[in-house]
Order: structure tokens, then C-alpha cells, then sequence
DNA sequence: CCGACGAGTTGTGGATATAT
DNA sequence: ATATATCCACAACTCGTCGG
């Protein structure tokens, strides 16, 4: 989907043309007009409450949407910084990661707690719209692409990225207008992709408690006579549970036990 | 005023530790 | 095994001071 939006095939279908006429080609850094990283301040593990001041952890930034509660409390509200104090509106991103999640980006929707940055979490300014153009750019397969490329370090379970490197990141640009409807395309998509997972999940929950309930029943010897009067397909015919249970007594009874060798431990 | 210098600060890369 | 935190070394930058 993201990839579609930005290789301008949403707008393609949206507009019935294919050309992408009037899109620049620019770097991240084009869109920047700032960008600024956090400190490195040793913490207590657990997120602050009202009154206190703490620090993002990178994994706040990790899964696309802004978590504060992955956060850690600083042991001196003096520690804090109120320039790096994250704030609604902020396009954030970590410089380090696995290399799948390095460089994830999350704007920040609603703050409740009195967090700053790390040093790993780095905040871009830039204007409203474009921030929203750089998130959709960043998660498309183009955007990931680049920023693996441009990844750096031997461990694989830890890559960088640079401010440099970041800043260089190519990225197609749409006229105004056309942005702005990309996004609000996009966006669209993605709400209506949230609903449809929210009718998976309720649907599969249903089933689960389906299956609980059917078991419960057995287990109440509430099926009974006249529950198998009432569902003659489910018991009837050499398929059903019953008839199996006969054929493997009947399977037994032919047998003899085999004997049973206890097996040599192995030291 | 300007350049050199040093101290302090910030940014970066990456190894390793730790939690789940 | 994966994801993330922590720590540290080093590079780069900033700023104040001083002498010419």
C-alpha cells in the first residue's frame, strides 16, 4: 500500500493517469529543517508518573506509533532538558536498531508524560504536511530500502545510521495538492486496513470461544440425549466421533498390549 | 581582529550485555 | 534468537580565552 502511494499508483488511479508529472526528486534533508538527538543519562526502568521527567526508550518509536509508556524516569527532574522535550507534532526516529527496524519513524499524536529524547532517537523538524509525506515515504518498501542500504556497523542485531546518511535519503515529491491527497489517501487505507483487522480479530475470538464453549459442554455431559436427537448429522455415520471411538475399541481388543521396554538413560 | 589552543559538548559507531 | 539498552572510544563541533 505504501509502496503504491509512493510510486504514485493511488493517484494513478485516483486522477485515471499513470504520468507523475511535477514530482521532484529531492533528499530527506530537503524536507529538515532541524534535527536533533537526546543523551545517553542512566535511569530508573520504569516509566515516570505525574510530577516526574524521564527519557523515550528506543522502543517508543519502534512499532509506527508513538508508545510513551516505553519510557524510564530520570532520578533528578534537574536532568531534564526542556529543549528535547518530546512534544505533539514531532517526527521522531531511532538511529539504531535491527536492521529490519532501524530508522522506523512515528509522529507523535498525544503526549501525557514529561519525556525527552534518547540518544538513539533523533526528532526531524519539518513542515506538518511534509512530515506526514516523510512517514509514508520512510515505511514504503523505497524508503526501507534506503535506509538498510545506508545502515552501518558489523553487528546485523544492532545497525546506524547516521544524521548524514539519513539526511541523503532520496525521496520522490509530489505538488502540493497532490500530497496532500496522497496522505489523505493513505491515511484512509490504513484506517479502513485497521477495521478490517479489528473484524479478524473479534471474528477469531469468536471462533476460540466457540471452541471453549463446545469442549465445556462435553465436558458437562451436556450433550445429551436430547441434544443428539436435535443434531442427528453430528452423530450419525461411520465420520463421527462416536463410531471412531468403537473402531479403536474394537482395534484394542483384537490386540495384545506390546511390552514395554524402558528406554536406557542417556547421561 | 584573527588564529591557535584547549576544554567541554555533541554526535557517531559499534561491541557487548541484558531482557524477553 | 531477537530486540534493545548500555557503555565507551573517538570524531567533530562549539565556545571561551589569550597572545600577537
Amino acid at each position: 500500500m505504501l509502496a503504491a502511494a509512493v510510486s504514485g499508483r493511488l493517484t494513478e488511479e485516483w486522477r485515471g493517469t499513470s504520468d507523475l508529472t511535477g514530482w521532484a526528486k529531492i533528499t530527506l534533508g530537503g524536507l529538515v529543517d532541524k534535527i536533533e538527538s537526546g543523551k545517553n543519562l542512566k535511569c530508573i526502568e520504569t516509566p515516570p508518573n505525574e510530577g516526574e521527567f524521564g527519557i523515550i526508550k528506543i522502543s517508543a518509536v519502534t512499532w509506527g506509533i508513538y508508545d510513551e509508556k516505553q519510557s524510564k524516569t530520570l532520578p533528578q527532574n534537574s536532568l531534564f532538558l526542556e529543549t528535547r522535550r518530546i512534544k505533539v507534532g514531532d517526527f521522531l526516529i531511532s538511529r539504531a536498531n535491527t536492521i529490519e527496524l532501524l530508522g522506523n519513524p512515528v509522529i507523535v499524536h498525544k503526549v501525557t508524560k514529561n519525556l525527552m529524547l534518547s540518544d538513539k532517537v533523533l526528532r526531524l523538524e519539518m513542515k506538518d504536511g511534509d512530515k506526514l509525506w516523510a512517514n509514508i515515504f520512510l515505511r514504503s518498501i523505497s524508503g526501507r530500502q534506503e535506509i538498510q542500504g545506508r545502515s552501518t556497523g558489523n553487528q546485523m542485531s544492532m545497525r546506524n545510521i547516521g544524521q548524514k546518511a539519513l539526511l541523503e535519503i532520496p525521496l520522490p515529491k509530489p505538488p502540493c495538492e497532490e500530497q496532500t491527497e496522497i496522505v489523505r489517501h493513505v491515511d484512509q487505507l490504513f484506517a479502513h486496513a485497521d477495521r478490517i483487522e479489528q473484524e479478524v480479530n473479534q471474528a477469531l475470538a469468536r471462533v476460540n470461544n466457540l471452541t471453549q464453549s463446545i469442549l465445556a459442554k462435553a465436558f458437562r455431559g451436556e450433550f445429551t440425549e436430547q441434544w443428539r436427537k436435535d443434531n442427528p448429522e453430528l452423530i450419525s455415520g461411520e465420520n463421527s466421533a462416536s463410531a471412531l471411538l468403537e473402531r479403536i475399541k474394537a482395534e484394542r481388543a483384537t490386540k495384545t498390549p506390546a511390552k514395554r521396554t524402558r528406554k536406557k538413560a542417556t547421561v
